[in-house]
DNA sequence: AACATCTTCAAGTGATTGCTTGACGAAGCA
DNA sequence: TGCTTCGTCAAGCAATCACTTGAAGATGTT
């Protein structure tokens, strides 16, 4: 075939793709980008690594169109190229959650047992904020709740868990979610507040999804 | 944080998936898989490897959970694992066109100026079966074909296109179909069609695609 | 202009990847 | 039992990857 190398290009180029998304810290950095957008140095401590090696992987993820870069003042902001990226996203976590086998005990090792742990579907909440006696937690970092979040959530950040969570109301009924199915801040959140006796539940996933579902979402500035 | 190490462990694994699909020749692999299930030896022919290197492929691809494997005899065929696989590996393709720089131009270097290429989309061409002046042509390997097509198609493999073609009825109008948007077998049907004389489209979208729609497709055992 | 902050770049490292070659294992057939 | 076919395994090699360290750019502030 004269075109060998040119079909081998060309599903390389659709393979770039899938390589961009094929390392964890990446995988990170996407999960994390779809809360919305973050510059280089708060991602770098999101995921635990140094500043260098974090821009070389958004320089990856950069390359292969997955991701934005805009420049304010000195700081660089990250974001998705499109929510189309989000999506993938998803169905790929979706994909390792039904085919990859050891995902059940690693996600086990990093989250714990979430079999003790009350949770609450979209639209169970859906249906009680009707009623105005459950209260919304938003436990993620102060950028990505400003970016977007549910209609009258409150925003308690992961680091400030300990310190607020005790100042809380107690008479409602608290709901309480993060990033999405893999993240563990909305679960100590609950596990908390269970221990100081409120009832608390976990919304079963993030925002990202929350908005995919076509469900409002509120933008702090706007 | 003590899970430092855990929550890297997770993200690994929720990445293993696309670092299977990571690779140009695994990507060619799925795609064809796609299609219904083949033996190793068919399927390093058709992304011309060797049956060792293929083979190592396709371990990966198992590892990550992506295919199952089941053996007939000496042969040993490969198929997908589910479903959800050939909507992921779709939705990667659709994410590539989207944000991939090169992609236009690796896809015009393979596939050639699809512009003048007369193509056809599925609501048109249901419409048209409906008035049964259409011949639908199946331009895949007969694997393929006898793992399902579309009602009514005829299969003519890549193989056999120069030596087939002549012998087509000429007094209806034909829709070539083959694997999806970057396979180029039904382009070169309607090449050859259309220099003979022949009234011929290309179906925008492969067989996956049309049954991921919901549209009937049948299968030659059953 | 000098300095501080944030990010990227460049070079170097050990580990992994993609391919080759040749040997080995498993099933079917003579 | 020996032969054939089909696929996997194992070793080896060049290329790439993920991270580190230290230097260099770019913007804003003093």
């Amino acid at each position: 075939m004269r075109t060998a190398t040119a079909k081998a290009h060309l599903f390389d180029a659709l393979a770039s793709v899938a390589k961009a998304l094929g390392n964890g810290r990446r995988a990170e950095l996407v999960d994390i980008l779809a809360q919305g957008e973050r510059h280089v140095d708060e991602l770098a401590t999101e995921i635990g690594q140094s500043v260098a090696n974090t821009s070389q992987h958004l320089q990856v993820l950069l390359g292969a169109g997955l991701v934005r870069s805009r420049r304010m003042g000195t700081k660089i902001f990250y974001s998705l190229a499109s929510p189309q990226v989000d999506q993938l996203w998803r169905m790929m976590r979706d994909v390792a959650t039904a085919h990859v086998r050891e995902l059940d005990d690693v996600a086990a090792a990093y989250l714990g047992d979430r079999s003790q742990l009350a949770s609450m579907d979209r639209e169970e909440l859906l249906e009680r904020l009707g009623s105005g006696d459950v209260v919304v937690l938003d436990v993620r970092p102060r950028p990505e709740y400003d970016a977007g979040h549910l209609p009258g959530a409150i925003n308690v950040p992961p680091a400030e868990l300990a310190r607020r969570l005790s100042t809380l109301r107690r008479d409602k009924h608290v709901v309480a979610y993060c990033r999405g199915p893999f993240c563990i801040y909305a679960d100590d959140a609950v596990r908390e507040l269970s221990a100081q006796g409120v009832s608390a539940h976990r919304l079963v996933d993030g925002l990202p999804e929350w908005a995919a579902a076509g469900l409002p979402v509120v933008r702090t500035g706007a």
